[in-house]
DNA sequence: GATTGATGTGACTACCCAGTCATATTATGG
DNA sequence: CCATAATATGACTGGGTAGTCACATCAATC
């Protein structure tokens, strides 16, 4: 947790500080990423931040939050009862995802980018946990659809869950693998990643769509 | 290239060598992988490591260069045209798979890791190359299958190609998530991962073939 | 205006690493 | 048996880092 200190700060200066350390974590994974470098940046000085932050971890469990919490804005209003079915749902997940990139692209790169993370052993515990409660929540997604007997039931409800979240975001990657979207690039010029991109990522959000849909809707025989 | 220094040595050091290097990389991303603990542990000089490769990169291609060679050992001889269908073949990479691990845990060990280091900057060239070469494999293979009129022929070859790829890994990393493997563990114990696990593994891919195979498979209308 | 508490500072510590190189040791073969 | 080439060595260089702390500065309250 940050330190009364830093959130006495004039907000303007905050989120200065903020925005800063997102763009290093954004570019350099955990482990590389340098605050001496950042406070040089910033012109203050590295004992500022230990003055705002227990310490480096403490600093990025903060970002993550923030983030989160911003994403959770645009996302989190999505309720599965306002749709027909799953997947005008999980579509509207990645339409909701896109506008936050749009508006917030520091924020969107930085969430992107802690994936690149996985393997920092100082962050693997805090990352650990961020995952296991996003497969838990397509678990759940994938259980409620079975209960309603849209989803296939010969298929243990983990696995479902599991292929949800895998294949979501698949899409993504494949929008970087094949040159598409280039989020390094659109870091360091300040831009969106999905600026201009939105029509391309649509399409492949309805290529999976298709795809999962008959992998797991039950037959209707 | 290792140097000429290196391949002189005695089989049994440079079996010696090759596998306390494999165990670090295997436990640490490449970054954070101490050559210097290595050489330590090892009882020899630091200098002699660069008598036998240029540097920290050369090494390290080096024992990707030789485990891939002995993993292809394995799953090279399987051909798509000696299976009736894809599912076959799919099913058989795992199967052969399973038995280069159990038969090869530390290289298998290493090769699971070198996901972990997709995002060091150092090996990101590295690694970029393997993965454009595997997809494309995979995208191959999905070809194939469009064209002999198996697999359904309305959502992009790349797309289907990605979605075999991830899907492919997302089984491993399943069993990860679930518990039922533990690479850490096992390599400290100097276990192979899928020892005793490979029932629950054949499980689970099988699973995942009942899922692509509706996703993927012509219908037979 | 003075006293006190909160905030800012940056040189410094303690640590780690890859890679070097002059020197020492060992093998080779004439 | 000696000379030369090949190999082994480890202290050292130069570079990086997170985090600390005694001190300076600023703000507020009495």
């Amino acid at each position: 947790m940050p330190k009364d200190t830093f959130h006495n700060l004039p907000e303007e200066k905050k989120e200065k500080i903020t925005n800063a350390f997102l763009r290093e974590f954004a570019i350099h994974p955990y482990d590389k990423a340098s605050l001496s470098s950042v406070v040089k940046s910033l012109g203050i000085a590295k004992g500022s931040v230990y003055q705002y932050f227990d310490d480096k971890l403490d600093l990025f469990t903060y970002l993550i939050e923030e983030c989160s919490a911003v994403k959770m804005k645009y996302v989190g209003q999505l309720k599965r009862e306002n749709f027909n079915d799953f997947w005008g749902y999980f579509r509207s997940l990645y339409s909701e995802g896109v506008k936050f990139d749009l508006e917030n692209p520091l924020e969107s790169h930085f969430l992107h980018s802690l994936a690149d993370n996985l393997n920092s052993p100082s962050v693997k515990g805090l990352y650990d946990e961020m995952l296991t409660n996003i497969i838990a929540g397509f678990e759940q997604m994938a259980k409620h659809e079975v209960e309603l007997g849209l989803f296939r039931d010969d298929i243990p409800i983990k696995t479902i869950g599991f292929i949800l979240y895998k294949n979501g975001r698949a899409i993504n990657e494949q929008m970087e693998v094949t040159g598409h979207i280039n989020p390094k690039e659109s870091i360091k010029k300040g831009k969106p990643v999905y600026e201009g991109k939105v029509d391309q990522l649509m399409e492949t959000v309805d290529n999976y769509i298709k795809i999962l849909q008959r992998a797991l809707d039950k037959e209707s025989t």
